[in-house]
DNA sequence: GCATCGGATTTTTTT
DNA sequence: AATCCGATGC
């Protein structure tokens, strides 16, 4: 295999560079990818590294997922024992393995955000501290900051009486942390330091493991990430860190682009690789996209070029509202598409997640599908976290905030009085709620039935008989087999059905959820719930569908499609209003936008709208700042933004919809003569396959059932 | 213990 | 516009 086909010499170098530590600072769509993946297989093949020993972290699974594939089409097999995942994901598995060092256990669970507000929710009632005062996602934010710093409860600096609260709530968040075996996100990074710092042994064994380790997104980790990264290339100092300023997103979770910085500081004889050629845009886009950064501070400048030409201009248009946004978009694209362009080329980016209802209503409204990047649209559905909490009340029964979820869902007469009762039990035995619970399993017989009056008593008994037996069964279960068994148990179908349309959703998204029950069928429970906690937004892209996909612009980092949409470009929205007094943070919405523009290939929309409404108002706006900085001469029709122009809004609304978009813009994927497989009917023959309302439907010949109607999108079949 | 109603509050971005 | 919270009534 000529491993150096295809790279340009920078590309080549970066690929080949010997030992110690190395910077990458690549422009957008420079490749990083593909180097990132070409030195790990020149590493695993003409240096012979053992997999075992090399460490590669990534921003998201489906970044390691991609890096996987390629690794195994560059190698000809698939290497086994290599460290490759994302941050989170890799420390979770270092802090199993080394539970026996750690104030929890190795069976821990991860909570998610809800769960962390929870948290830190009742703490505030606990403590009886103003809520209004103090907002629990702001008291949480803070002390995520503070993790993220690598500052603990005890170093956290009191200075007004807020830091007081702050630091109160964070030395209780982190106590009930522990006592539900539980860690959250920042844990996650801040322990792994930690441990690595506070223990040589550990550090160590670590260090001299890993002989080479690759980070990708480097300009995006906090100062836990950089810790814990300096020990793990402690021993060997092979620290090979790809990133770019420009990018850098992520600066109110903690990220700090200094890290590169530090890096060269800490690394003196870093070698420092630049690669500039982009082999992703038209050079008017990038063209675009440097004057769009130019103005921020601080940085240097990287001169992007491409070979592909300076491409078409940029649109830059203004709408009369959101809804007309929509309208523009969808027409723009049943249009591109009737002129031959594929659903699939189309991006939407914007800049929070409340913009893309409206989208969504253009795009239902007319019948087109689209894909929408986004977890925790469904992780964050009720009925989801029900189930999810009954799963880790049986893989951990120390997680209250699960318990306490689940113990009266559906209702079993288990109501504030008896849970306070069952709580002062609890603690006067210092046993745990759910201990406490297995043991009223016992019905009568149990130490602790006189506690309570007698319906209390029977209530938490029946409950406890529940409990009990799922955990008494689940060792010898898998994943998928616990939770068929718990919602037959609990018949979470018929409480879910009220009757209302929305009901059968719900039932609907927990056949989702065990849909993914069965993809994990062949891991353990542990691994499926620290699976469903660790999933990203870019996780849940589907590739096959060729459908537009409506992200925001966090979510498109690392991702490019020919054509794209920024949305929403109005001062208040990007820049948004909540940046306005910061100068750092300002210069991030800029990077924002940067990172949108140069996710385009071909074309780049950029829409703003005249009126926006927010908290349910309407308001006049005006375009973003930004936008004033794309040069005249890259839009087309020159840049209406620019003063001295008059604007030019479209009424969409009043536009006759064009002739062509008319065409259906879907095409079938299926045609008359394929051979198909469903899960549950078997094999089967289409007959006949046509675009309804903009849904695929497949007429199939089964031989056992005979003639059936699918829809494509929903029917899970597998051409054979 | 549970349902309903009205009012307040919310939106930044995510592993 | 939509969700969440607390108070009220059954």
């Amino acid at each position: 295999m000529d491993q150096l086909s295809g790279l340009n010499p920078q590309q080549q170098q970066a690929m080949t560079v010997g030992g110690g530590p190395v910077l990458v600072l690549a422009g957008p769509g420079s490749g990083k990818t593909r180097v990132l993946t070409h030195r790990l297989a020149y590493l695993l093949g003409p240096l012979g590294v053992k997999p075992y020993n090399l460490m590669a972290v990534t921003f998201t699974n489906k970044a390691a997922r991609q890096m996987e594939a390629q690794l195994e089409a560059l190698l000809g097999h698939a290497p086994r024992g290599l460290t490759l995942g994302t941050f989170h994901a890799t420390c979770a598995r270092l802090l199993r393995r080394e539970a026996q060092h750690m104030p929890f256990d190795a069976n821990f669970v991860i909570f998610d955000d809800d769960d962390q507000r929870g948290l830190v929710k009742r703490i505030l009632k606990e403590q009886n501290i103003d809520e209004k005062m103090h907002r629990p996602q702001a008291v949480h934010g803070r002390i995520s900051r503070a993790k993220n710093e690598l500052l603990l409860p005890a170093d956290y600096p009191k200075i007004s009486y807020r830091d007081e609260v702050v630091s109160r709530v964070y030395e209780r968040y982190q106590q009930m942390l522990l006592s539900a075996n539980a860690l959250d996100f920042d844990d996650l990074l801040l322990y792994t330091a930690q441990l690595l710092e506070g223990n040589p042994e550990v550090r160590e064994k670590y260090a001299r493991r890993y002989e080479h380790v690759l980070v990708d997104e480097f300009q995006d980790t906090n100062q836990a990430q950089y810790l814990l990264l300096k020990h793990l290339a402690s021993r060997h100092r092979n620290i090979f860190v790809v990133g770019d300023t420009d990018q850098s997103i992520y600066r109110w979770r903690g990220a700090d682009y200094r890290n590169i910085q530090r890096f060269e500081a800490d690394f003196p004889d870093a070698q420092v690789i630049l690669l500039e050629q982009n082999y992703r845009s038209r050079q008017n886009i990038l063209d675009a996209a440097m004057a769009v950064i130019k103005p921020n501070t601080h940085r240097t400048h990287k001169q992007l070029f491409s070979e592909l030409g300076k491409g078409e201009k940029l649109t830059v248009q203004e709408t009369f509202d959101g809804r007309e946004e929509g309208a523009f978009i969808v027409n723009t694209i049943a249009l591109g598409v009737a002129k031959g362009a594929e659903p699939g080329d189309y991006a939407v980016m914007y800049r929070t997640n409340a913009q893309s209802r409206q989208i969504e209503e253009a795009f239902l409204h007319a019948s087109l599908p689209y894909k929408l990047v986004g977890a925790q649209r469904f992780y964050g559905r009720r009925e989801i976290k029900d189930v999810l909490a009954y799963l880790r009340v049986v893989h951990n029964p120390a997680d209250e905030p699960s318990l306490l979820r689940v113990i009266n869902t559906p209702t079993r007469k288990i109501g504030a009085k008896t849970l306070s009762a069952l709580r002062t039990l609890a603690s006067n035995e210092k046993i745990a709620l759910s201990a406490a619970l297995l043991d009223l399993a016992n019905g009568e017989g149990s130490q602790y039935y006189d506690a309570f009056s007698p319906a209390a008593a029977r209530a938490l008994v029946s409950f406890g008989k529940l409990l009990a037996g799922w955990t008494a069964e689940a060792p010898g279960m898998s994943s998928l087999q616990l939770l068929d068994k718990i919602l037959a148990d609990i018949d979470y179908q018929s409480y879910l059905d009220d009757g209302t349309e929305e009901g059968l959703d719900r039932w609907d998204n927990v056949l989702e959820l065990r849909r993914l029950a069965t993809e994990y069928d062949d891991q353990t429970l542990g691994d499926f719930l620290e699976r469903i906690a660790l999933v990203s937004d870019q996780d849940t892209l589907d590739d096959k569908a060729n459908a537009p996909t409506l992200l925001t612009l966090h979510a498109a980092k690392g991702l490019e499609f020919p054509q794209v949409f920024i949305v929403g470009l109005e001062d208040g929205t990007l820049p948004h209003a909540r940046s306005f007094d910061d100068v750092e943070a300002m210069e991030e919405e800029r990077r924002l936008f940067y990172v949108g523009i140069t996710r385009a290939k071909n074309r780049l929309y950029l829409l703003h709208s005249a009126n926006r409404r927010t908290f349910g108002y309407s308001e006049p706006t005006d375009p973003s700042r930004y936008l004033e900085d794309v040069p005249d001469k890259l839009v087309e029709g020159g840049n209406p933004v620019l003063a001295g122009r008059p604007t030019r809004t479209v009424r969409v609304d009043q536009w006759a919809p064009p002739a062509e978009a008319s065409v259906p813009i879907l095409q079938p994927d299926y045609q008359a003569g394929m051979q198909v497989r469903h899960p549950t009917w078997g094999e089967g023959m289409v007959l006949n396959s046509k675009i309804e309302d903009g849904e695929e439907i497949v007429d199939v010949f089964f031989e056992d059932i005979g003639l059936k109607k699918l829809a494509a999108s929903l029917a899970r079949l597998e051409l054979i």
